[in-house]
RNA sequence: GCGCCCGUAGCUCAACCGGAUAGAGCACCGGCCUUCUAAGCCGGGGGUUGCAGGUUCGAGUCCUGCCGGGCGCGCCA
């Protein structure tokens, strides 16, 4: 509706600089906004204010000019003038209707826009290394990411999810030496054991099944069967990696998210794509020699200082198969490319764009995107739960899945801005009322369903037809207030979309549910009048999809029934 | 020290790329169940948007300088 309402005034202003009466121009300012007070209209324009100068008028007489010209619709019930040169729309009652009308009919697909023309993106998240498992910032990560990525498909973007992982490096030679001492008997802080080893209690855990000559599989790939020997290291290798791919994948799959690309850093140097990045930097002239080691002038492209990309020992910074796996998203045909990390990979992003941009491949200046988030705080009981990696005390996703469960998780986890610090405090989490936003925003669904329930017993059928005809009857300003709420939908899937903010849909959901709680409160929707009837069940079944497709969108259920429990005490 | 991000009610956070009187929740105070689930609702107090300047019709939002916090600044990954 306020695309609508923009394309009234684009056109406004086409007329009077068709007319002469103000000069070209200034079309990019043209801005259609929410009023906060509803005595303004539901919607204002700017534009007379903006344009004012170049004009040389005062605000409020183009104003008047403007609103002359605007073409005749029936989405508006008046316009006004007011303020400084403020154009003030008041929505019709028709064009009202017609939202939810709109909700009915288009179901899970309202409010979704071809905008993105089918361009194909990617978004990267998670891509956790399989040394152990997901901890609460890969949680916010998958949250975040996975959202984001539903969120662009509601704007036409065919998206690819991906997940990318280092399948060889020093870290996975750490993780083996580690479960190999383990498997030797050893334990942290013994005589022996390995100086960068991982502590964590999960080592213990794939010594043990690797002894005990077990099999695993991770999602996309072949068994493997321990040998239980503990000096082979090479077999040790292959086992825990797979054993800890495949408990990232339970707890993945326990969240409820799915990549469509697993990306194994290994394969950039086995199909020689590092060799050719190498090859085409060298080409770009923008290398040169000290010391021994091959640098990249990563400066001219805005990096704070050169990087290094062969050491003098011959072997390849992490620079360069990062350079080099970028560059397959852009020629894998992603126009669009985010990626979502911990602010704490801040460093990589000058580097990794000025590395593209010596290609000079026709790779956009900022690509890829980054959507950084900041870290993520754990209180239970009051007292802060200490995340550290290395020490194997860090709270896992698994840990928060299991005492909240995936709904709170997931919602919680993108209820904030990305790089907002977030303090998840799982005492809140696990309540069972308004306190807490999920269950609140989850109950107002639960309780239209309730309402719907209610119909047989009380004889009454629902007649969406008579309700859709009768959406005129609804004057009381909580109907009114609801409607514009749901009408605003389309535009917040947008905003959170294109500004990568899911957390604008969060909280456009309890404002929503809020909105319904109260109206529910204040006036009945089963009452005798049955035209007034209909016309409220149609617009409980309105606000019933509305809440439930922005809960789908965050990976989020949307209970039909929540049953009251009685236990108050958990562990 | 340099770069980026952040600073909004006592607390946790919003504020539609510059709009009209800065909004929610928690906490605090006071109300509402013979009703479609009170797992809910209604009302109230609470602010110099870190500080000081600047830009303009208009600034929490943009610019400059300070203060305070986070992250990053390896021939690590």
């Amino acid at each position: 509706m306020k695309t609508e309402i923009e394309q009234l005034v684009r056109s406004a202003v086409a007329v009077l600089q068709a007319e002469g009466v103000i000069p070209a121009g200034g079309e990019n300012q043209i801005q259609v906004l929410h009023n906060k007070n509803p005595e303004h209209g539901e919607f204002a324009s700017n534009i007379a204010m903006a344009l004012a100068k170049t004009a040389g008028m005062a605000p409020r007489k183009l104003a008047e000019l403007l609103v002359a010209k605007l073409p005749a619709t029936g989405i508006l019930r008046k316009t006004e003038i007011a303020g400084p040169g403020f154009i003030n729309f008041y929505v019709s009652q028709a064009a009202s209707s017609g939202i939810i009308a709109d909700i009915l009919q288009q179901g899970a697909a309202f409010g979704h826009s071809k905008k993105g023309a089918a361009q194909r993106m990617l978004i990267e998240f998670v891509s956790a290394n399989p040394t152990g498992p997901l901890h609460v910032g890969h949680g916010r990560q998958a949250a975040l990411g996975d959202a984001l990525a539903a969120l662009m498909e509601t704007q036409g973007y065919q998206v690819s999810r991906e997940f990318y992982y280092n399948d060889a490096g020093v870290q996975i030679e750490n993780l083996a030496l580690s479960v190999q001492a383990r498997a030797r008997g050893l334990k942290p802080g013994d005589p022996g054991w390995p100086e960068a080893a991982y502590n964590g209690e999960y080592i213990q855990d794939i010594a043990r099944d690797f002894l005990a000559k077990k099999t695993v599989r991770a999602m996309d790939g072949e068994p493997v069967v321990a040998n239980g020997k503990a000096d082979d290291l090479v077999a040790i290798r292959k086992f825990a990696v797979t054993y800890l791919r495949n408990e990232q994948d339970i707890d993945l799959q326990k969240f409820g998210v799915r990549f469509d690309v697993y990306y194994l850093e290994s394969s950039l140097y086995t199909e020689g794509r590092v060799e050719a990045t190498v090859q085409a930097l060298l080409k770009s002239g923008k290398t040169y020699e000290q010391d021994g080691a091959l640098w990249l002038r990563t400066t001219e492209y805005g990096d704070d200082k050169d990087r290094v990309m062969r050491k003098s020992d011959g072997g390849y910074t992490y620079f360069v198969p990062d350079v080099a796996y970028h560059v397959t998203k852009w020629e894998r045909g992603f126009a669009h490319a985010v990626n979502i990390q911990g602010t704490d990979h801040f460093g990589t992003v000058a580097r990794v764009r000025a590395g593209l941009q010596a290609l000079n491949i026709g790779i956009p200046k900022g690509y890829p995107d980054y959507v950084l988030h900041n870290m993520v705080k754990v209180m239970r009981n009051g007292t802060e739960v200490k995340i550290s990696k290395r020490a194997g005390s860090y709270v896992t996703v698994r840990d928060l899945i299991d005492w909240v469960g995936r709904d709170a998780v997931r919602f919680f986890l993108v209820s904030r801005r990305a790089d907002s610090e977030f303090v998840f405090d799982v005492d809140l989490a696990l309540q069972q009322n308004n306190e807490n936003p999920v269950y609140y925003v989850q109950y107002a669904h639960a309780r239209i369903c309730r309402v719907f329930g209610k119909l047989p017993e009380r004889k009454f059928s629902y007649d969406k037809d008579m309700g859709l005809a009768s959406l005129e009857r609804l004057t009381e300003p909580e109907e009114t207030e609801l409607i514009k709420i749901l009408a605003r939908y389309p535009e917040i899937l947008k905003q959170a979309a294109e500004g990568e903010e899911p957390h604008q849909l969060t909280y456009y959901l309890r404002e929503l549910a809020t909105n319904f709680h109260g109206y529910y409160d204040r006036h009945k929707i089963l009452i005798e009048d049955p035209q007034l009837r209909n016309a409220r069940l149609v617009l409980s079944e309105a606000t019933q999809q509305i809440v439930r497709n922005g809960l789908n969108l965050l990976g989020v259920s949307a209970p039909e029934k929540m049953f009251r429990e009685k236990s108050d005490s958990d562990e």
